[in-house]
DNA sequence: GGGAAGGTTGTTATAACATAACAGCGCCAT
DNA sequence: ATGGCGCTGTTATGTTATAACAACCTTCCC
């Protein structure tokens, strides 16, 4: 049991973030498409803004975007696209942060761990087990359905710089 | 490594609720004793308050009971009462209520991880590794200082019922 | 004793986060 | 065509959290 490897969080190192976007746009696009979803633009503008970046953004943060574009203006309208992004696994809530990332690992049924850095803000997505957590409530007889499991810390950059 | 047994969470077992906030106050007590730490009225009431049920309570729920009691009636009192538990790890935050709980288990160091039951509301307490999350930190190079733990779900009693 | 320093409480004001409730609109299936 | 449904628009309000400063008390040093 769980001795499947660990792998590197999603979202912290270097890469092409260009592509990064385009490729969850693209998996939510399909995903969308085949299951009836219906990506509307307010929901497809909330979800590129959430990708722009890999930090924590505030359900205000992202209404202050909308806005600014014309596509909505009262807390209703951000809190409807984040949910049903979240809803579907296409974001996620950092508890953390009473705030929001986009997934980096969408259509993809995983339980998300995050790793926060307290400094820059940015977030490492990872596929984690529980085992230990499973174990210790099935002791208690408690049946989990949803685990939060959030490390905050600082990232590889921002460990050099301190 | 991570080869101890998980044990039951605390607070969701049958147990004798007035021994244990005894206990806990007890041991607060000596440990601010030893430790020169300032247990004053409003934080020992506060405690007291948290220790009462084994669910989250809002800063403001507590700031109501302390408000009827005439030991403060704003939202700093509250909070930085809870911020001084909180500190010296003798109550936790519960990020997914907004809430916060007494610990289980004061006066151990431990990283605390939660099994919370979405029907009647209470919190058990479980001291949990996190050896796969750490691995994938490592990986990141991520140093990891903090770790939340929620699990969300149905305590035995609640299983029954549903 | 006088007075500075540190820690706690008291208070005002406001910031930040979130949702209830209802109105209107477009689509599309019967 | 109309009734149902899903989404957006809007008002209003509820909930959670903190900044900033004043007042007070103890401790400790001169």
């Amino acid at each position: 049991m769980s001795e499947r490897k660990a792998e590197q969080a999603a979202g912290l190192a270097r890469h092409d973030h260009s592509a990064c976007i385009a490729d969850a746009l693209d998996v939510v696009e399909r995903t969308c498409a085949t299951e009836g979803l219906n990506l509307t633009p307010v929901r497809r503008r909330v979800l590129e803004i959430l990708l722009e970046t890999h930090t924590a953004l505030g359900a205000y943060d992202v209404l202050e975007r909308l806005a600014a574009e014309g596509l909505g203006s009262k807390p209703p309208i951000a809190y409807r696209a984040l949910g049903f992004l979240v809803d579907h696994g296409f974001a996620h809530r950092i508890e953390g942060r009473n705030g929001f990332v986009a997934c980096a690992h969408p259509g993809e049924r995983h339980e998300p761990a995050f790793l926060i850095c307290r400094t820059c803000g940015r977030i490492g997505e990872a596929r984690i087990e529980t085992a230990e957590l499973d174990r210790s409530a099935d002791l208690s007889g408690f049946e989990v359905e949803r685990t939060v499991l959030e490390a905050e810390g600082l990232c590889h950059r921002c460990v050099k710089v301190s």
